[in-house]
DNA sequence: CGGCGATATGACAGCGCTGTCAATTGGTCC
DNA sequence: GGACCAATTGACAGCGCTGTCATATCGCCG
């Protein structure tokens, strides 16, 4: 126990003790079993963190966020990745329950029934992100992302496009929101068309972009606009463009989603919905270091952190 | 004990047995403790990972193969990043030995001499990747980061091009490799000069490309060609030349390194150094299972895997 | 120099699981 | 029906650490 005590609260064992057990433990190359601290502690210093992917750049600035603000705290990040399927989320929930973390901060608000069920029988604290839900778990940080596909379809309204087509990949369930904010505000102008819909059951990627675009085209009308789920199809589409000699934005508006790093310094540079993911993952970690203090959740379930437009130059000036 | 070998054995079990257990689990939502687990057996089925960064797209495929590798043989992949920070490496390497992993897969060879001396002693067998070196600790699955870009500069010699400039940013101790392999063929062929050159102390960024384009030409000559020791500043330098309307290939080539997803589709597509990322962490993944097995490390302890170059429409055509 | 409170140290149990080995059950044969 | 063997199932200890609480030691005062 004095052993214990001297490397974990050193100033609660005298100094002379703690040169000895110093010395021990250096001749020795001891390291303290954490399996064995936290089967005697019950404590594991561990935050779970479930992402989408760990190779989308949407994920970037979150993770950053995180590691930002609770590895200093003292707490082991542990980061695992579902590659958007509902069956690896499960058992990533599964694996990271077995480490009885003391939280869980999860990307996406529709966990499949048996998902939920574990996390809510856990009693881990779970903080859902990226997506907002009237029926959050415990606690819920992110933004609306139907409402954030509506704005920048209808920013293409509003710059007199008429002819908006989409472009998304169904893979991913904030995509799919986005998708229906694009059809509201395309049925409420009344040119919703399905002629205007490309989509792939695969990831996103840039070359996905640029196919999606080439299918919509050559099915037949071109359309003088397109909303792009997220901001790699946006690229995608943007160097489709240029190998078919559309000028953008002259010929074609783009809008992406995200604002991924290399938006702003494409050519021209892509317009966009800003998401603050630094922020989101910033509000996930403090949220979840208070519940721990002081073992209760807050009050205030539910944070929009909200979105913006970025009309940068693949759009074309008000008419 | 009969339902700790009802989970992890299920055949030693009968099957109404079996059941009866699947169902208890289920309703109770019961997650073993991977602590006791690992307390008990003194086994804890963990890999540890340490990656350079979370966020860069290099390291996407490999963490996939590991993923791919690892997960269906019950090994449970704990990854954690350096940042690209010696500090932090340090804290990483500490962090894992305390979980005690079963084996360690790290990228890079020049870790910290603290680092290294911790990964010797732990007696945690280790494998090193993406780079090559002589004095691996255990076993070493990389390639010659040297040779890819004195390939890919020689690549824009053999094109004719005289004014080859390099971009790289300094943190990454590939991408410093990579500056060596450039200044090789350079001085080789009598055209080494510093005003070809233009690095940046910070993380690589689609925008750092861009700039460090721009300063160089901006210093005042102007390059033909240039080698961007990866493709996201490739992508940056793609733009700028767009954005200054100079033209690409035609007055400038452009050479990345890695193909990333976007380089073949970029337009015009970016030529680049392509490496096995995939391939390099399937190898990794592989070798650590038949090291656990086996309980010895194997007699070839360096793997090559090699590189490639695709010259795509970013680089002129041979005159 | 004895006595007291404060400080430092140590003994013990138990966290949840698994390895060992014993006990039970079930099926087969005479 | 009883004996026998194989297939199942279960009891028990102990992995390395920490929380609790008892014990030892120290510093100070009258």
């Amino acid at each position: 126990m004095t052993v214990s005590r001297a490397l974990r609260r050193p100033d609660m064992v005298s100094a002379k003790l703690h040169d000895r057990i110093q010395a021990a433990v250096r001749e020795l190359a001891y390291v303290p079993d954490v399996a064995a601290s936290r089967l005697a502690s019950n404590r594991t210093h561990t935050i779970g963190v479930i992402v989408s992917s760990l190779t989308n750049g949407v994920f970037a600035d979150y993770i950053n966020a995180l590691h930002d603000n609770l590895l200093p705290a003292g707490y082991q990040v542990l980061i695992l990745s579902t590659r958007y399927s509902a069956e690896e989320e499960e058992k990533a929930i599964g694996t990271l329950l077995g480490q009885h973390p003391e939280a869980i901060i999860i990307v996406g608000v529709d966990q499949s029934p048996h998902a939920r069920h574990l996390l809510e029988r856990s009693g881990v604290p779970v903080v859902q992100t990226f997506q907002l839900t009237d029926d959050p778990i415990d606690i819920n940080v992110g933004l609306d992302q139907r409402e954030a596909a509506y704005a920048a379809t209808k920013a293409l309204l509003d710059l007199g496009h008429r002819k908006i087509g989409v472009i998304a990949s169904k893979l991913d369930a904030r995509a799919r929101a986005r998708l229906e904010g694009y059809g509201r505000a395309m049925h409420e102008a009344g040119l919703y068309d399905e002629k205007w819909l490309a989509t792939t059951p695969q990831q996103t990627a840039v070359i996905a972009g640029g196919q999606l675009l080439g299918e919509m085209i050559e099915r037949g009308d071109r359309p003088e606009a397109v909303f792009c789920c997220d901001d790699l199809l946006a690229l995608g589409v943007l160097f489709e463009c240029q190998r078919r000699g559309i000028a953008v934005p002259e010929e074609m508006s783009i809008i992406g989603f995200n604002n991924l790093e290399f938006a702003a310094c494409a050519y021209p540079a892509l317009a966009t919905v800003v998401t603050p993911r630094y922020e989101m993952g910033r509000l996930a970690a403090e949220i979840v270091r208070k519940i721990i203090e002081s073992g209760e959740l807050p009050s205030d379930n539910r944070i929009d952190v909200g979105f913006s437009l970025e009309l940068r130059g693949s759009v074309r000036r008000p008419q």
